[in-house]
RNA sequence: GUGGGUGUAGCUCAGGCGGUAGAGCACUGGGUUGUGGUCCCAGGAGUCGCGGGUUCGAAUCCCGUCACUCACCCCA
């Protein structure tokens, strides 16, 4: 064991299995993109305040989880534990609501949670997230869940499922909001529950125990007490989202961990990832910009976890990484030979071509042997003989067939053969 | 914060009635003086998590400790 170890509860992604995460992130990336969605980058960490006004006292990211510290300067400093609010201040500080409306951003990175790591579940998590700010329009949720299910899509996967439900508004939300805590209130519900039922009751909606399950069976639902425009609303996304071809299936128990959320409310889940079956979320929130010093505006978003996006491929036994890493290997025998194909892999790269050579004292047969592990399609072999002859050996690494070509035009051939088989 | 499981080679693991360590994969070399994928042979590689105890002797039994892991709460 080395002297040093990573910090607890980080997932550390090397070759190959890194090549699928990169995937993962720049396949969802390109499904925002498409869709109109630029790229902003931020800060790790953000003034502890931000978070606290921002997502929320009550939720158990901000009063367990957050990574808080002091800085050399005295300031409260907090990792960040979710993208969004980070997002509202960046909007809000530099104006950028002032446009034109949808303001359409994403942002991937890294995201910090002070929790018991298990499976899926780590305390570095890195996230690919979007916002759409400052127009209340129901075809813009529907676009928002369309984008998510389109980034899966591209991934290859389809194990996963998208659950939707309306939280309510300002109008219709704390009338169930009093009636659930009521409801709550005559439940025999052990203490730490009962004392989140009186922080937020919605949240104790989500608990997981079969106990509780059971003696929740009866309690009132948002569904069933949405305003009048909270149910257009609702209905109205259903929709745009059946229009685009998104499937999804109610669950009026859906609640979310942070406190902004309205309206539409979204998860995206996949089975085999272990307990923790949620791979992304997001929704609409309505007062979170104006919380935060900016305008009235509403926004939707939503995050979604790359680490566990990249264990339900590997549950389906998906691969994201589609090329290999080489198209041609070269293996050159002797050092005028390695002098003439550092040569001609170099002008391969230029050219755009997935090119490595045999480097140190490697033996033919086991330069071969690592053409073969490399995945490429060719070997370009030059020796002795070759050298004399000024021809290098190309060869067809799935056939096994070999021919001699001039070694000035090595290049040219290795390109050549390359795009007469595809 | 609470509960379970596991710590032996780079990786995945076997061994475990106490007698100072094994396999597969990976890596290196050879069988093939210039040709990989299959096969065969050989090689390098481990303070058996750490500390203490019992014992002539502990990877094995006992105690402690740390780490990792799964699950609860909660979340991506």
């Amino acid at each position: 064991m080395s002297t040093f170890t990573a910090p607890k509860g980080i997932p550390e992604y090397y070759p190959p299995r890194s090549a699928d995460f990169l995937a993962v992130r720049d396949t969802l990336a390109d499904a925002a993109r498409r869709a109109g969605y630029g790229y902003i980058e931020l800060p790790l960490f953000e003034d502890t305040g931000l978070f606290a006004r921002g997502v929320g006292e009550s939720t158990d990211v901000v009063s367990k989880e957050m990574y808080t510290f002091a800085d050399q300067g005295g300031r409260s400093i907090t990792l960040r534990p979710e993208g969004t609010a980070g997002v509202i201040r960046s909007v809000i500080e530099h104006g950028l609501d002032r446009g034109q409306l949808p303001l359409k951003l994403y942002y991937s990175g890294a995201f910090f949670r002070y929790e018991r790591p298990q499976a899926g579940r780590y305390r570095q998590l890195q996230q690919l997230g979007v916002e759409a700010i400052g127009v209340d329009d129901p075809a813009l949720d529907a676009e928002v869940i369309a984008v998510a299910d389109e980034g899966y899509r591209r991934l290859g996967i389809t194990g996963h499922r998208i659950e939707l439900t309306s939280l309510g508004d300002a109008d219709c939300r704390p009338e169930y909001r009093a009636k659930l805590l009521e409801f709550l209130r005559g439940l025999p519900l052990d203490e730490p529950t009962r004392q989140r039922a009186e922080l937020n009751p919605l949240r104790v909606l989500d608990d997981k125990r079969p106990e509780v399950r059971e003696m929740l069976a009866d309690a009132p639902l948002m569904a069933d007490h949405l305003s009048a425009a909270s149910k257009e609303h609702y209905e109205r996304v259903k929709t745009h989202l059946s229009d685009l071809g998104v499937a999804f299936t109610e669950n009026p128990w859906l609640v979310r961990g942070l406190d902004y959320y309205t309206k539409t409310t979204f998860e995206f889940v996949h089975d085999g990832l272990g307990a923790q079956s949620g791979i992304g979320g997001g929704g609409r929130y309505d007062g979170l910009m104006a919380e935060l010093g900016g305008a009235e505006l509403s926004g939707i978003g939503f995050g979604l976890g790359l680490d566990r996006t990249l264990l339900a491929c590997e549950a389906e036994g998906v691969t994201p990484a589609g090329q290999s890493r080489c198209e041609v290997y070269c293996v050159p025998l002797g050092e005028a030979a390695r002098r003439h194909l550092v040569r001609v892999s170099g002008d391969l790269r230029k050219s755009g071509t997935r090119v490595e050579v045999a480097y140190g004292g490697k033996g033919l047969k086991g330069a071969m042997k690592s053409a073969d592990r490399s995945g490429a399609r060719f070997a370009l072999v030059v020796g002795e003989r070759d050298l004399e002859s000024g021809t290098a050996q190309l060869k067809d690494l799935s056939s096994g067939e070999q021919r001699t070509v001039a070694l000035d035009g090595a290049a040219d051939e290795v390109r050549a053969a390359l795009e007469a088989s595809p």
